[in-house]
DNA sequence: GGCCGGCATGTAATCGATTTCTCGGATGCG
DNA sequence: CGCATCCGAGAAATCGATTACATGCCGGCC
């Protein structure tokens, strides 16, 4: 039991020749049902189970997916990478998960690591657009970005501009002096959501001010910071928008801390929060369908990998307002 | 650039062997420093970089270490995770994360790949604890078993008897009615911590009263219904010890459901909670190494991946009270 | 009836690395 | 000065699969 069955063991157990049993195994097509049957039964007797590196070797390409993403931690992408993983398993690939905490240097890594071990397509959330897609395009290996925008490659992205738009002007509704908190500006999501905001500003007749907009990292701990900067405007917001689901935590908690009476400002968060954070429903919030974004990715890829060759496509997925403050 | 350059390229640049190339990627001994040179020249001129398969062909290893967790979107997990991975990655290994969904179904599956992957090593959080270590100790991989215990690997856990009657005996102070939601009884973080509430109870001369002990499965729902079933007493609980915190979130919406005072029922949580959910900080809670719990699977992971033969060992980690109600 | 085509099967080359074995030159010792 | 030893480097086998090519058998067609 100790050593694994290989094929050539099959063939011989089974009185045939590796090729037989590789083609039994694979095309199943053309060979004699006689044959066939001895083949399987011979695989079924020694448990043999393919050596995926030998046959990746052969093939150039091993049966794994790699997902790319800046942050394991934010729900929003892990219902993302559900999508992608149920579709990708059930076509018998193996999901790799890489985290590269929005830095560039760790996702740099993990992309070579990842065309290292010949991954047979990628999904990544690139943590900035202007990533050369010709880096890896180069090893041949398909790839789709998601959530962010990528040069020369498809993409699946949500209407940040729409829902930004769509969330800001529920501020309005009630407030004026709305403020915006938001990513990296060199991410499309943080560029585009910003976008929407003055957008939205400006349909009402309102000018953009340059210090209700603070540009943070995603992270909760970056909310925090920002929103701090906000509160301590000689004119306070009346509201504020928050580019993400974190970041929108981090506010709350700044703002909790330096009003008596939290609900004085009103805030707004790109992605949905969590029911216990917000257990009253006060906060704008977008549904965002990640599960969704995730399993077109995969689809894209998955078509990519089986050999489509036509120029990049791009989804782009609308959002829809999901609560009403008050 | 189409074509990646491979070794026997460098050999016949370099004007050597393909040995003697492999010799200094590797050894690096016993090779002449002038060759040594010309060959390190040749590997930066084609920006050589080694094709894992074919090595892990020839050495029975791929440099991948595979984890498996029952739930991605747990923090718990997720900073165990990076524990593991900053560990790893800083050693070269590439990091294949499986969520299990808390399904025996899909950890099989998993770990099937993972085994056809012939991963260097595994570090698993088994769905439930009588997991046969055969099975793919079969296979020869190293194995660690993380939060959970597995018989017949290297385990690293928290101290969950002591943790929940440090918890149990906060509430205790000030309620005598506590209740008990506890995870599957199959994990043995499940039955650990109920242990330890009843050794709790005990100790203050309570009695264990049955229909204050929910079973449940870790989830967010599973929490709420657990709590729903508990408020639905006749004579309802003070208190409510939840073995984790996606069902402390749960049993806390319920609660506000039910309660028009929420702060009624103590609650308390084995793992903390997000800030936002909590912002007073009236839920007792336990601090829980995960990152460094992480850190410890790993390196004793890497221990055996490097030859380490000894017996399996076992580390328990310490957990401490975090906030206090009031 | 002989030849050709097609198809099922086997043989062997191949993927790209590592590693064993071998060989030749240099060194050391008697 | 000659022989044994040691060591560095290359040739070739190897890991376990896939697959191009060779082969042999069968049936059909002229």
């Amino acid at each position: 039991m100790a050593a694994r069955a290989k094929l050539s063991d099959v063939a011989r157990l089974a009185g045939v020749s590796t090729a037989t049993v590789s083609r039994v195994l694979n095309d199943n097509d053309r060979v004699a049902p006689e044959l066939v049957e001895r083949v399987l039964k011979a695989k079924a007797e020694l448990g043999y189970r393919y050596n995926s590196l030998a046959r990746g070797l052969r093939t150039r390409a091993n049966a794994v997916v790699g997902v790319v993403i800046p942050d394991v931690t934010n729900p929003f992408f892990t219902d993302l990478v559900r999508g992608i993983e149920d579709l990708v398993r059930e076509n018998g690939y193996l999901l790799v998960l890489c985290n590269t905490d929005e830095t560039a240097a760790k996702e740099e890594a993990y992309l070579e690591l990842l065309v290292d071990q010949q991954v047979a397509g990628l999904v990544i959330a690139p943590v900035r657009s202007t990533i050369e897609a010709a880096s890896f395009d180069l090893a041949g290996i398909p790839v789709v970005a998601v959530d962010r925008t990528m040069n020369g490659v498809d993409t699946v992205t949500l209407d940040n501009v729409r829902g930004a738009i769509a969330v800001t002007s529920r501020l309005l509704e009630s407030a004026r002096r709305v403020a915006t908190i938001t990513g990296p500006l060199v991410t499309t999501t943080g560029s585009e959501r910003l976008v929407g905001y003055r957008r939205a500003l400006s349909d009402v007749g309102i000018d953009f001010e340059p210090e209700l907009f603070v540009e943070a990292d995603y992270s909760e701990s970056g909310g925090y910071a920002a929103a701090h900067r906000l509160l301590a405007l000689e004119e306070r917001p009346e509201a504020i928008f928050c580019g993400n689901h974190a970041m929108a935590l981090g506010a709350m908690r700044a703002i909790s801390e330096v009003l008596d009476d939290p609900s004085e400002i009103a805030l707004a968060s790109f992605e949905p929060l969590p029911w216990a954070a917000d257990p009253g429903g006060r906060v704008v919030t977008l549904a965002v369908p990640s599960y969704e974004l995730g399993q077109r990715a995969a689809q894209m890829l998955l078509e990519r990998i089986r050999g489509f060759e036509g120029p990049a496509r791009s989804i782009v997925v609308q959002t829809e307002l999901l609560r009403t403050p008050r």
